[in-house]
DNA sequence: GCCAACGTTGGC
DNA sequence: GCCAACGTTGGC
């Protein structure tokens, strides 16, 4: 599950426009809490080596660690049932919620759950539709509150229901995000992976995009390199 | 609708 | 802790 569904409309309020931080990663994708800075010592299988040795450290001698700024976030634009629930939440859906802002909740996989924890207020991300007829980005949001716990893993009538999980502990977290743009145009999910493909060929910027090395991960950061490189594409002719 | 990718579960 | 079975994601 990742998804949204199309109930989130957050109380409105309006949030100083934050400071676009800068995101340390740290996130494992097992069931562990909070993780501190040094990866599992000798996890073999786990996706955290690859993503973690794909850039050497900018500043010299320190250990490597990529900052993450930006995510993608994916989000199924058309009907479908998830235990009789609708999980349809497009942009246009996101639009129309009070203050174009809405909670991403339904997050149910590790690694996508403590990059959620990691997002920073102000931090912009893609708005990614999948599961559709044309997959691709179509807009961005922005971080305006950041992790707190997702109701929806208590309520039993939930399709995301978790019953493992307790209130005094929960398992899982949602941020909110807000509408900022369409972009120029869309983005399509082929377009993209044209590039990856030729980037990795040649080492440009989407050689490590998440979108293809972890592709079934509903969560996603992106390098700045990433973030600017798609952007650059709605300037282009389709 | 098919099915590849890949995360999770549970027997041993 | 291994790994086969199973379930889900999501492109095509």
């Amino acid at each position: 599950p990742s998804r949204k569904r199309d109930k989130g409309a957050v109380a409105d309020k309006k949030e100083p426009d934050a400071k676009i931080a800068k995101t340390e990663e740290g996130s494992s994708d097992k069931e562990e809490e909070e993780k501190s800075t040094k990866p599992p010592a000798g996890s073999s299988k786990s996706g955290w080596k690859n993503w973690k040795k794909t850039k050497e450290s900018d500043s010299g001698g320190e250990e490597s660690k990529i900052t993450y700024c930006h995510w993608l976030l994916k989000s199924e634009p058309e009907s479908r049932l998830e235990k009789g629930v609708d999980v349809k939440f497009s942009i246009d859906d996101l639009k129309a919620q009070p203050n174009q802002t809405t909670f991403w909740d339904g997050v149910r996989n590790y690694q996508a759950r403590n990059f959620l924890r990691a997002m920073k207020l102000g931090q912009q991300a893609f708005f990614y539709h999948s599961n559709c007829k044309e997959p691709g980005i179509v807009g961005i949001v922005k971080i305006v509150k950041e992790a707190y716990p997702d109701h929806t893993q208590f309520d039993q009538k939930d399709p995301h229901y978790d019953s493992s999980s307790r209130k005094e502990n929960p398992k899982w977290s949602m941020v909110d995000v807000q509408f900022v743009r369409m972009t120029k145009r869309f983005i399509p999910l082929s377009e993209i992976k044209a590039h990856h493909l030729a980037h990795k060929a040649d080492g440009g910027p989407l050689k490590n995009m998440m979108l293809f090395t972890r592709q079934r991960l509903s969560i996603q950061p992106l390098t700045q390199e990433e973030f600017d490189f798609v952007l650059s594409l709605e300037e282009e002719k389709p």
